[in-house]
RNA sequence: AGUCUCGUAGCUCAGCCGGUUAGAGCGCUACACUGAUAAUGUAGAGGUCGGCGGUUCGAGCCCGCCCGAGACUACCA
C-alpha cells in the first residue's frame, strides 16, 4: 500500500467488521477501566434503578433489548455531564428458584421438612441462585451495557433484608399492616392452598356435574321497596353453582348499569303466586314467550308470567332481604349483612344477573362485600376465633345443624361412606319445600381440581397479612400523575385502572425461600411486634433470653453499629433460623414468629432503599434525594403491576412520594413471525451467538430502531443484517472515504477553523442539516423517544451525508492542493462524523468508540465526551429548503436523462425550469452550479410565464380553504382548477380573486391556491409534486465531443486501477485509435490531463512495457497506454 | 371475561393538528454508474390503510361495533 501505518493519522480500517470492533473495543475499555472513568463524579445526579433479573434463569435476546434501552439513557445523560450511578442487583428469592431446586433435587414441598431440613432446602436454594451470574456477567459485557457487576445489590443479604424488615416496620407504624384472610384455593383433602401457577396445570379444570339453585330471596318491606315494588312481597332470584355456599350468603349483588325486571308469577313447587326480579335480558331463561300473558295458574309445563317493571341494578342497591338458610349470624356487623350491593363483576350470561354472595368463599364475593361494608360469615369457635362455615377438612361446623360435620363436596368422603344426597342436593331439597327455590337441576361447568388429590377445589379464606394499600389509593393515582409513562397508555390504562381498583396487597406467602416476615405474636394475637432492624431483634432476644423463653441469643456476637461485611455475614434471617427464635410478650408470654414469608415483589420493590442499606447507612442518599427517587427506569411492560407497581406503592406508602420520575415499559420480542419465542418451539434466538454473528451494536441499533420498544419487535436476522450494510456499512465507507484522503493531504482536525461564513454553500447546508439533526435527536431522547431520535440518524448517514455531500464533494476531497475550499470540506466531514459518533455513542457504543478516537488520534473515549449540542445559528431553513430543491431538479433531470436514454457523461446544453414567482428564481439560482454538476449540464435556463413555454395551473389548497369553504369545499375546488391565466394573474397581482359560484360568491386569496405548470410542450419533461422542468435534448458535436473525452477519462481512470496505481500517482500518456476518439481528447487534452494526472497526451507510440488498454468510446476504437511518472 | 397495545405494499415500518394523487427501506424486475465500489443512481410492478357503520365539505388519523394478534389481570354466580 502506499501508506504505511507510520503516516495514517487516521487509520484506514479496510471492510467493516463489527464483532471485531466490538473485541478490541471492549479490551480497551477493560485496559483503561474506561466505565468507571466514564462517571461523572461532579455531576448533578441522574437517578437510574436496575431493575433486578433473577439470576437463575438463562439471559434471552428480549434481556438485551430492554438493556439497550437502560444503557442508552444512562450513556446519553452521562455524556450531558450527569453523573449516573447504575448498580447491578440480583433477585434472590421466589417460587421459580424454589421450583427449580425441587425439580433439580426430585422433591415435593411435602418433603421439606421430612427427607429434607428447611436449612438444607434454603441452602440449595441460594446456591442454585447464583448458578448463572457468570453468563448475566457475561452478556452484561458483550452487549456493552454499562452496570456496576463488582457490587451488585443481592436481596438475599442480611442487609438487603434488614432494610425491608425497616420499610415493613414503618408501614405498620402508619396502621397499614394487618393480619386479615383473603380466599384462596385451597384442597381440603392435601390440606394446602394451592398457587394460581398450579392451578393453571392442565387437567386442573374438569367439566363436572353439580346441582344449581336458583333461590328466592324475600325482599323486607322498607320506604325503598314499597316505592320500587308497591306492598306486595317479593323475592330476588340468584343463581348458584355451589348451593352449600348458601348458609353463608349475607349479601347479593346487581349490576349497577344492568336492567332488571319485576316479573309477576308463579312459584314452580308450590304453585303460589309469585313476584321475582330478575335481569330483564334473561327473562327468556326462566320463561316461555308463549307463557307470558296466559291467566290463571300454572299447568304442566305453562308458567304464567307478565312483566311488571324494570329497574337499573342502582336502584336495587341498599333493599334488605332475610337470611335465606339462617343456621348462623355473621359474628361482627350482622345488621350490615343481607343487602342488595353493586359490584362491576356482575353479568347477565347465565343466572339471574344477580349475584349469590358469599364473602367466605369467593374472591369477588369478598372484595365486593369488604367494598360496601357486609360482613362474611364468620363464626366463633370454641376458642374465639372468627372461622368459616366450613372447616379445613371441608365440613359444615358444628352451628350448621342438620349438616354439621358434612362434607361440603361428596367427593371428599371416602368412597364406601358417601351418603346418598349431597349436601348441595339436601339444600337443594329444603329450598324447594319452602318455597325457597325457583328452580334447581344439575349443572355441567368447568371447576377447578387439586393436581395432586384430584378432588374439587374449594375457594376459602387464608390468614394473610395485609398491607392497606387501599388506605392511600388516592395518594397513590395522585402521585401516578407525576410521572412520565412511555407510552403514557400504560400509565393511564394499566397502571391507571390496576391503581383504581386497588385491592389492598396480600404480602404473605407460605414458603421457604424469602424473606421472613418481622412480626412475632403471642398465640391469642393479643400482642404482637414488628421488628425493625437486627439491633432491635437483639435486643428483644435478650429479653427473650432473660424472661426464660430462649436458652441464649443467637445475636450475640452481632454488632449494632458495626455495619462491615463481616458483622452481617454472621447474621442469617432466612428460616428456619429466625422460626426457632421465640421474644417475649410485654407480660412475658412467648412470642413466635408469624411463619409466612414477605411478598417477593416487595423485595424488589424496596431496591432503592435496600440497595443503599437505609436508613443504616447511606441515609442522606435517600433523605437529600440524591439516589431517590429514580430519574428514569425501564422494564417490560409485564411488570407494571409487579416492580412498577411495588417501587410505587412502598414509595407512597413509606416516603409519600413518587418512585420513580419516567418510565418506559418495552414490548416483547417475537420472532420474525410474531410468534412468542420459546425453547419449546425453538424460535428463540440465542443472545451470543446474535452478539458474535452481528456485533452488538448492530444488534442495539436494530432493536430500538426498528420498532417502537413499546410495540413487539418481531426480530428478524434479515433486519440487522440490514442495519449492518446500510447503516453502519454506510458511515464506514463515509469514514473510509475521509480518512483515505485525510491522510494524503495531512489534514490536521485541530486546525484554525473556516468560518461558516466563508465556507461553500453545500458545507453550510450540511452542517445546517447536522445540527437541525442534533436538536431533533436531543429533544427526542428528552422526551424519552429512542426511535424517533436515532432513525433520523441513520437517515443522515445514508442520504444526506453520504449519498449527497460526499458524493457531490469528492471533486474537492481529490483535486489540487490544500487549500480553504478543501480544508473546508474536511473540517465539514469530519465535524460530521464526530458528530455522528458523539451521537451514535448511547446505541452503538462500540462502532461509535473507534469512529471518534480514530476521528482524535488522541481520545480518550467517546463516552467521556459530551453529547453535541446543537448550535441553532448554524441552522439555515432557507438553505435547506433550496437544497432539497436542487435535489428535486437533479433527480428530475436523471430521470428525464434515463428516459430519453443520454448517458449521464454525455454533457447537455440546458436545463428549463419555470419560474412561478420571485424568490423561486433566486432559490435556483443559489444552487444552480450544484445541479449543473450532479447533472452535467451547461445552464439552467429560468423561463417565466412571460415566455409563453408554459402555462400555469390553480389547484386548491384544501388546508386553507377548507375551514373558509366548508360544505362549498367542492364547488370551490371544481372553481380554482378552472381559473383561466387572466384571472389567476390577477389573483397574483391583486392578492384576491372572486369566485361566482352557483351558490354564491367567494373570495379567494393567494394562499388559497397552490399554483403549478402544466407540462411544456415540445420538451422532455419531468415532474414531480409541483416542480417541473424541461430539458434541451440537441446535442452540439461540441458537447458530443466533450462526452467522448468524458468517456476517455473513464477508460483511463480503469486502466489505472487495473495497473494498481494509487490515487496521488502520477502518470505518462499515450492515446491512439479512431479520428474522432483522438479528436475527442486533443479538444479536451487539459481536461483529460488533469482528471488522470498527466502533464500531456502523447499521440505517439508508447514504450513497450507500458499498461494497455483497448476498449471504444460511444462506438469509436481507442487505445490508452500509460505509465507511473 | 375485563384492561391495554398492535393491525398501512410480499416483509419491516413512517404517516404531523383530519386536507388534494398514502410514503421509506428491504425484496423483486429492468436499466445505468464504476477512484466511496460486497457501494450507488433511475425507473417499474406491488395498497378496498383488518371489516362494517357513523361524524365531517373532506377520515389511514376522530367515534361506535365487530374480526385478528399479543400482553396483563381475573377466574366468576
Amino acid at each position: 500500500m502506499y501508506c504505511g501505518p507510520m503516516s495514517q493519522t487516521y487509520p484506514e480500517r479496510g471492510s467493516l467488521h463489527l464483532p471485531q470492533i466490538q473485541k478490541e473495543v471492549l479490551s480497551y475499555w477493560e485496559a483503561q477501566d474506561v466505565f468507571a472513568k466514564s462517571i461523572r463524579q461532579d455531576g448533578p445526579e441522574f437517578v437510574f434503578y436496575e431493575g433486578p433479573p433473577s439470576a437463575n434463569g438463562l439471559p434471552g435476546i428480549h434481556h438485551v433489548m430492554a438493556r439497550a434501552l437502560k444503557d442508552l439513557f444512562c450513556r446519553y445523560k452521562t455524556q450531558q455531564g450527569f453523573k449516573v450511578d447504575r448498580r447491578a442487583g440480583w433477585d434472590t428469592h421466589g417460587l421459580p428458584v424454589e421450583l427449580g431446586v425441587e425439580k433439580e433435587l426430585g422433591i415435593t414441598k411435602e418433603d421439606i421438612g421430612k427427607s429434607i431440613t428447611v436449612e438444607e432446602y434454603n441452602a440449595a436454594c441460594r446456591e442454585a441462585v447464583m448458578r448463572y451470574t457468570d453468563i448475566w456477567n457475561n452478556l452484561t459485557k458483550q452487549m456493552g451495557y454499562w452496570v456496576d457487576m463488582d457490587q451488585p445489590y443481592v436481596t438475599y443479604t442480611s442487609k438487603y433484608m434488614e432494610t425491608v424488615w425497616w420499610l415493613l416496620a414503618q408501614i405498620h407504624q402508619k396502621g397499614l399492616l394487618y393480619k386479615g384472610y383473603t380466599i384462596q384455593p385451597y384442597s381440603p383433602k392435601a390440606g394446602t392452598g394451592l398457587s394460581s401457577h398450579e392451578l393453571n396445570q392442565p387437567g386442573c379444570y374438569r367439566d363436572v356435574m353439580d346441582v344449581s339453585a336458583t333461590a328466592l330471596f324475600a325482599v323486607q318491606a322498607s320506604a325503598q321497596s314499597e316505592a320500587l315494588f308497591g306492598p306486595a312481597p317479593v323475592h330476588i332470584m340468584a343463581w348458584t353453582t355451589t348451593p352449600w355456599t348458601l348458609p353463608s350468603n349475607t349479601a347479593l349483588t346487581v349490576g349497577p348499569k344492568i336492567s332488571y325486571a319485576l316479573v309477576d308469577t308463579f312459584n314452580p313447587y308450590t304453585k303460589e303466586k309469585q313476584l321475582v326480579i330478575l335481569a330483564e335480558a334473561l327473562i327468556s331463561k326462566y320463561f316461555r314467550e308463549e307463557d307470558a300473558g296466559v291467566d290463571g295458574p300454572p299447568e304442566g309445563k305453562v308458567l304464567p308470567w307478565s312483566l311488571q317493571k324494570t329497574f337499573l341494578g342502582t336502584e336495587l342497591v341498599g333493599l334488605r332481604y332475610a337470611q335465606l338458610l339462617p343456621y348462623a349470624q355473621p359474628f361482627e356487623h350482622p345488621d350490615q349483612a343481607f343487602r342488595v350491593i353493586p359490584g362491576d363483576f356482575v353479568t347477565t350470561e347465565d343466572g339471574t344477573g344477580i349475584v349469590h354472595t358469599a364473602p367466605t368463599f369467593g374472591a369477588d364475593d369478598a372484595r365486593v362485600a369488604a367494598a360496601a361494608g357486609v360482613p362474611p360469615l364468620l363464626v366463633l369457635d370454641e376458642h374465639g376465633t372468627p372461622v368459616p362455615l366450613v372447616d379445613l377438612q371441608g365440613r359444615f361446623v358444628s352451628q350448621m345443624g342438620d349438616l354439621a360435620g358434612q362434607y361440603v363436596k361428596i367427593e371428599y368422603y371416602p368412597e364406601e361412606e358417601r351418603p346418598e344426597l349431597s349436601v348441595d342436593e339436601q339444600i337443594g331439597i329444603q329450598l324447594k319445600q319452602q318455597g325457597k327455590a325457583f328452580k334447581v337441576q344439575k349443572y355441567s361447568h368447568s371447576y377447578p381440581h387439586c393436581w395432586r388429590t384430584d378432588k374439587p377445589v374449594l375457594y376459602y379464606p387464608m390468614d394473610s397479612w395485609f398491607i392497606r394499600t387501599t388506605a392511600v389509593k388516592e395518594r397513590l393515582q395522585a402521585l401516578n400523575h407525576e410521572i412520565q409513562w412511555k407510552p403514557a397508555s400504560t400509565g393511564t390504562g394499566r397502571f391507571g385502572n390496576w391503581l383504581e381498583n386497588l385491592n389492598d396487597w396480600n404480602l404473605s406467602r407460605s414458603r421457604y425461600w424469602g424473606i421472613p416476615l418481622p412480626i412475632w405474636r403471642t398465640e391469642d394475637g393479643s400482642e404482637e411486634i414488628i421488628i425493625d432492624s437486627i439491633e432491635t431483634l437483639k435486643k428483644e432476644l435478650d429479653r427473650s433470653v432473660a424472661d426464660g423463653h430462649m436458652a441464649s441469643n443467637p445475636l450475640a456476637h452481632f454488632v449494632p453499629g458495626d455495619f462491615s461485611e463481616a458483622n452481617y455475614a454472621q447474621v442469617d434471617l432466612h428460616r428456619p433460623h429466625v422460626d426457632a427464635w421465640v421474644l417475649s410478650s410485654s407480660k412475658g408470654v412467648a412470642m413466635h414468629r408469624e411463619l409466612d414469608l414477605i411478598d417477593v415483589w416487595f423485595d424488589s420493590g424496596a431496591m432503592p432503599y435496600a440497595q443503599v442499606h437505609y436508613p443504616f447507612e447511606n441515609k442522606e442518599a435517600i433523605d437529600q434525594n440524591k439516589a431517590f427517587p429514580a430519574d428514569f427506569i425501564a422494564e417490560g411492560v409485564d411488570q407494571t403491576r409487579g416492580w412498577f407497581f411495588t417501587l410505587h406503592a412502598i414509595a407512597g406508602l413509606v416516603f409519600d412520594n413518587v418512585a420513580y420520575k419516567a418510565v418506559i415499559s418495552n414490548g416483547l420480542v417475537l420472532d420474525k413471525n410474531g410468534q412468542k419465542m420459546s425453547k419449546r418451539l425453538g424460535n428463540a434466538v440465542d443472545p451470543f451467538k446474535a452478539m458474535e454473528e452481528y456485533g452488538s451494536d448492530a444488534l442495539r441499533w436494530y432493536m430500538l430502531t426498528n420498532a417502537q420498544p413499546w410495540d413487539n419487535l418481531k426480530f428478524d436476522f434479515a433486519g440487522v443484517q440490514e442495519v449492518q450494510r446500510k447503516f453502519f456499512g454506510t458511515l464506514h465507507n463515509t469514514y473510509g472515504f475521509f480518512s483515505l484522503y485525510a491522510n494524503v493531504d495531512g489534514f490536521d482536525a485541530k486546525e484554525v477553523r473556516i468560518p461558516l461564513s466563508e465556507r461553500p454553500e453545500i458545507d453550510r447546508w450540511i452542517l445546517s442539516k447536522l445540527h437541525s439533526l442534533i436538536a431533533e435527536v436531543t429533544t427526542s431522547l428528552d422526551d424519552f423517544e429512542p426511535t424517533r431520535a436515532f432513525r433520523p440518524i441513520s437517515d443522515f448517514v445514508q442520504d444526506e451525508l453520504s449519498n449527497w455531500y460526499v458524493r457531490l464533494c469528492r471533486r474537492r476531497f481529490w483535486k489540487g492542493e490544500m487549500g480553504d475550499d478543501k480544508l473546508a470540506a474536511y473540517q465539514t466531514l469530519h465535524e460530521c462524523l464526530d458528530t455522528i459518533a458523539r451521537l451514535m455513542a448511547p446505541v452503538a457504543p462500540f462502532y461509535a468508540e473507534q469512529l471518534y478516537r480514530d476521528l482524535h488520534p488522541s481520545a480518550f473515549s467517546v463516552h467521556t465526551s459530551d453529547f453535541p449540542t446543537s448550535n441553532p445559528s448554524a441552522i439555515d431553513p432557507d438553505l435547506e429548503r433550496r437544497m432539497a430543491l436542487a435535489q428535486r431538479l437533479s433527480s428530475l433531470v436523471l430521470s428525464v436523462r434515463k428516459k430519453e436514454k443520454i448517458r449521464v457523461r454525455q454533457p447537455i446544453a440546458r436545463v428549463l425550469v419555470p419560474i412561478l414567482h420571485g424568490a423561486q428564481a433566486e432559490d435556483v439560482r443559489a444552487i444552480e452550479g450544484l445541479v449543473l454538476a450532479e447533472v452535467n449540464a451547461k445552464h439552467i435556463e429560468l423561463v417565466d410565464e412571460a415566455s409563453g413555454v408554459f402555462v400555469k395551473r390553480a389547484k386548491a389548497n384544501f388546508k386553507s380553504l377548507g375551514p373558509k369553504a366548508g360544505p362549498q369545499m367542492k364547488e370551490v375546488a371544481a372553481a380554482i382548477a378552472a381559473l383561466q391565466p387572466e384571472a389567476l394573474g390577477s389573483l397574483e397581482s391583486q392578492g384576491a380573486w372572486t369566485l361566482s359560484l352557483a351558490s354564491g360568491d367567494f373570495i379567494i386569496t393567494l394562499e388559497d391556491v397552490e399554483v403549478q405548470t402544466d407540462d411544456i410542450p415540445g420538451m422532455a419533461v419531468a415532474s414531480e409534486r409541483g416542480t417541473t422542468l424541461a430539458v434541451d435534448l440537441s446535442l452540439s458535436p461540441e458537447l458530443i465531443q466533450e462526452g467522448l473525452a468524458r468517456e476517455a477519462v473513464n477508460r483511463i481512470q480503469g486502466l489505472r486501477k487495473e495497473s494498481g496505481l494509487d490515487i496521488t500517482d502520477r502518470i505518462q500518456l499515450w492515446a491512439g485509435g479512431s479520428s474522432e476518439a483522438v479528436a475527442a481528447i486533443a479538444a479536451h487534452e487539459a481536461y483529460v490531463c488533469s482528471e488522470v494526472l498527466a502533464d500531456t497526451v502523447n499521440f505517439s507510440p508508447a514504450p513497450a512495457g507500458a499498461h494497455r488498454m483497448e476498449s471504444d468510446l460511444e462506438g469509436h476504437p481507442v487505445e490508452f497506454w500509460l505509465q507511473k511518472t
